[in-house]
DNA sequence: GCACTTTAGTACACAACGTAAGGAAGTGGC
DNA sequence: GCCACTTCCTTACGTTGTGTACTAAAGTGC
């Protein structure tokens, strides 16, 4: 056991008071003493020295109310800045924010695909210096890197979880070591559902929420949760594999060795597969006699789907009911208040999704006589895990709690 | 926003060294100030304090290493008490304990059956009276009362989910207040797989696991869960509601209006039924003809199978197999390193139910190559619930955070 | 113009922890 | 038996961060 007793540092007064600041929009001291339960005294102090490094900046008056006119206050995004890096098999995803989560600079490569992890990480490693010098990011204003990654924290360090349309596979994948010894920056690593559920919080203001949940849609699902304003990890960070949750205990047989899970039932390829199946539709689509990507595939099923195809429509609420199912489950296990859809998955036809899902909860979820539960969108893209890292980064240094091994 | 910063508090520390002291058994200050990251100057004071206030005890010395020999320090348990009163249908079960979760008195009386509320509170609230007198409880060591009900937190305070073999209805039921007016000593309400969890936690001493779950069988399904040391509450303290998960979209209507719930599927009634629907068995149980009670029928199967009857033991299996199902599920999605099973369902034939989950959470968990997943029957016995409301008390005591509106 | 309000900052007290130093109790060498 | 050394524990004092009380500054309204 370290160290596990320590007093409020200044450290964290000074990161909760600047979180107050970053999330109020325009503050005064006041305001601050207030919310935040400590004195004007104190709040003078602790805002004397976000000035004086330049996090927040005094920005004019506030409207009189029969005393003096209070000096408004406000965060400073561009006084730090942070990298997210999305790694994923189709393609690779750097962006560069400020701090208050706003993308400065983005920029996509070719995916790792098959590249062996060492080439992989070689790449990412010079591709990440060149959008330094891109975005002109001086370098003592870098915050970390995040980097989001289909993947786990194993016993030796982050394996990553490799999908070949029909192949699946475990690899070690180094990043953080790597990374480490190429840049000088704080590195931190974490699967591409929790990255995106803590950019939602971030960059998304998720309006005075603290318990909420974010699916992520890629090749598979994960949910990646935040509990308390914080990522919640579990005993190991392999928190979130909803993918194979068991939604029907007699259903088809998936490639983990269960059956009726969520993936097998509900996941692009399932979709895909089904669509397959009906021969209007497989040539409508032009799927047949080839063998293409699942996910571009997909994507062009949920573009019918959105512009009202009948049997598109059809199959994405089908995949979309399995879904809620085990949405249904989680927040009646978590009692959430809010969910979030996110990644690429959902990026054509989410509406689908957040229609079938938000129906699915209000009229079962055993909470919904003590709160709703919402289901929306992300409004950060597809780029969601990305910024999600970055904002993985922003969060560490910003919120009091030491959160990360970076 | 109320308060939300405060330097580690005498308080705190006080109680995060007491809690050192208590699970460590027989320590020094040498050991605390390392174990703690405090110094040694530090430890002195607190411990000063906490024998000042006979919380700890001097109990001798330790092995001479070289100098002067340590002076050992202990819990002192009997210092302090807390009461942990468990309320259900059929039965009241009212524990005493000292503060290391040891049971000094225990009592059940009836359960609340179909009583009023107002009626069912004021018999309690007279039998934790005499029960105080019974067990020559002086008031000023009483830490707090926990009551354990299978309810949720509403917007109007709890509510209790009354059975009646078939008939479910949520009633108010406001021990909280009541019993404020009654004992001048703060009370705390949780509902009963919740209190299962901490109680394990707490008085069973669950090795060096921060994160894990219980498993409350009585009438349905609970989950509490624990993570980081800590309660998991949620958003309105109304996790852990596994009753309803859905395991099979296809199967059969809930009372819920779901379809395929685990409730359905695998809880005492489900069971009883389908044992009644086996002519052999229910002859041999003495179903037929009569409409008892389901949780005694459900124990008389359980004894059965425990004593091998094989009809019995399949008709366990299969319930257990629903639930492994169900936690497999809950174990990918939360990375749990450990679940307990408790409660009167399992106090018959819970062998079969660990065995059958273990066996599914080695075969399909995710986790499972990071670490495994432990499954064990809770060593608390049937008044697993009662015992967890007592420690909850404890828990909001002797560890640093404030955890219960108390 | 003067009383009052509101904001912001200063001076000092208090609480909790760390550092440094030393006393207390024991071991082992000669 | 004396002395050097080790380990435990306490006391005295410095540091840090917060609260309280007071004051200065800036504005409003009769």
């Amino acid at each position: 056991m370290a160290k596990m007793l320590r007093g409020a540092t200044a450290q964290e007064t000074h990161s909760a008071i600047l979180d107050l600041i970053r999330s109020s929009g325009t503050v005064t001291r006041v305001d601050l003493a207030e919310r935040s339960g400590l004195t004007g005294a104190s709040i003078s102090r602790v805002v004397k020295r976000l000035l004086a490094d330049g996090l927040i900046i005094e920005t004019g008056y506030g409207d009189p109310t029969g005393g003096k006119r209070a000096t408004l206050l406000q965060f400073n995004p561009r006084a730090r800045h942070a990298v997210g890096i999305s790694v994923d098999t189709p393609s690779t995803t750097y962006v560069v924010t400020d701090m208050s989560g706003r993308v400065i600079e983005q920029v996509s490569s070719r995916g790792i695909g098959k590249d062996a992890p060492a080439t992989a990480v070689r790449r990412i490693t010079a591709e990440l210096e060149d959008l330094m010098v891109k975005a002109e990011i001086e370098p003592s204003t870098l915050v970390g890197v995040g980097v989001a990654l289909a993947g786990r924290q194993g016993r030796g360090g982050t394996r990553l979880l490799r999908t070949d349309s029909e192949k699946y596979a475990w690899e070690p994948f180094a990043v953080r070591d790597t990374l480490k010894a190429a840049i000088d920056h704080p590195i931190v690593v974490e699967n591409d559902s929790t990255c995106a559920a803590i950019g939602e919080f971030w960059a998304g203001k998720i309006p005075s929420v603290n318990d909420f949940a974010t699916v992520y849609m890629a090749a598979g699902f994960g949910l990646g949760l935040v509990t308390n304003g914080d990522v919640y990890r579990g005993s190991s960070s392999n928190v979130g594999e909803i993918g194979h949750m068991v939604l029907d205990v007699n259903g088809p047989m998936c490639w983990c060795g269960g059956q009726g899970c969520l993936e097998s039932l509900a996941a692009p390829a399932a979709v895909v597969a089904r669509a397959g199946k009906d021969e209007a539709l497989a040539d409508k689509l032009g799927l047949r006699g080839r063998r293409l990507s699942v996910r571009s595939d997909f994507a062009k099923i949920a573009r019918l789907a959105a512009a009202g195809d009948p049997r598109c429509v059809e199959l994405l609420e089908e995949s979309a009911t399995y879904l809620a199912k085990a949405l249904l489950s989680i927040t009646n296990l978590l009692d959430l208040e809010q969910i979030i859809l996110a990644g690429p998955g959902f990026s054509e036809a989410g509406d689908i999704y957040v229609r079938v899902a938000a129906t699915e909860l209000n009229r079962l979820s055993f909470v919904r006589a003590m709160h709703p539960t919402r289901v929306e969108l992300s409004k950060l893209g597809p780029s969601a895990a990305a910024l999600g890292a970055a904002s993985l980064v922003l969060h560490s240094q910003l919120t009091p709690h030491q959160n990360s091994r970076a």
